[in-house]
DNA sequence: GTATGTGCAAAGAGTTTGCAGGGTA
DNA sequence: TACCCTGCAAACTCTTTGCACATAC
């Protein structure tokens, strides 16, 4: 994973130079995504946030969230039921996805990019965007009933 | 892709196994999803089936598509805006998204078993199922400016 | 004849939006 | 000070569910 602490810089430097304002609601939503390696929720980032500032509101984590897609400043991995989100590793890449606890791993894999040419070449597609999702039990859940945790 | 006569006949012998009923509604969703190389939509499905069928309601089109999944006869494409079906390749196979006309073509590339090795190995994750997207513009659409037709 | 399927309307979940009040730069 | 951001609640979309009536087998 990428520094916490430099993407957090990055974000922030991001954000200060398109002008927009730093709140602690924002600050504390950009570090919660800036150093998690389990790709938040919407849910987690917002219940997490309330340690600190108990006021806060759903709305402004989904704005916030908003505002740094907007600006590639964060990934969002959207499933049906809901989204997951990398700010430390906002660009595309491959996750390893918990059908039992929900966790979300980052493999580093060896010729997605040969896919990628073939795929272009195959169908003349001007690829912008991919996603390559594998989906199945982590080592913990095949072995013992562990708890389901969403992130 | 798949012949769409034997395809169909596939899912009707599966739902006369199980013991389910083949209503009118059900065989016309049926036909639609077997012949389809368009990866439709329950919306796109719904206008088809009430051309013959015009009192049939979304719901019907919901839970015929729900048995279908249910019994591995269709394959669900989720986007967290609304779902695609393939009923004539019911299983998980790469996919090529035009980001402006909506289309979805299936390409066939090659070393994608190897990926899902090198996943298995570094994560000791047990593989059941994976997903693999490209989005981008299709031919057409790099050109004019082709009508938003959604499936 | 009987259980299953259909159609309608209401409920549900996650996300977005509008607006009044509050805080940042 | 001026504008942007927050928080609350209502709205929105796709999908699921409950129930009375209809129908496949």
């Amino acid at each position: 994973m990428a520094d916490p602490h430099l993407r957090l810089q990055e974000m922030i430097a991001k954000l200060k130079n398109l002008n927009f304002r730093l709140t602690p609601q924002r600050l504390a939503v950009l570090k919660i995504l800036a150093a998690s390696t389990n790709h938040p929720s919407v849910e987690w980032t917002y219940e997490k946030v309330k340690r600190t500032f108990p006021t806060t509101s759903l709305a402004t984590i989904y704005k916030t969230i908003a505002l740094l897609k907007e600006v590639n400043e964060v990934l969002e991995i959207r499933f049906s039921e809901s989204s997951r989100f990398d700010g430390n590793k906002p660009y595309p890449h491959p996750h390893m996805i918990c059908l039992k606890c929900k966790k979300i791993q980052d493999p580093d894999l060896i010729g997605l990019e040969k896919l990628t040419e073939q795929a272009t070449q195959l169908t003349g597609f001007q690829i912008v965007d991919h996603r390559l999702d594998f989906f199945g039990l982590c080592p913990e859940c095949q072995i013992k009933g562990s708890p389901t945790v969403i992130p």
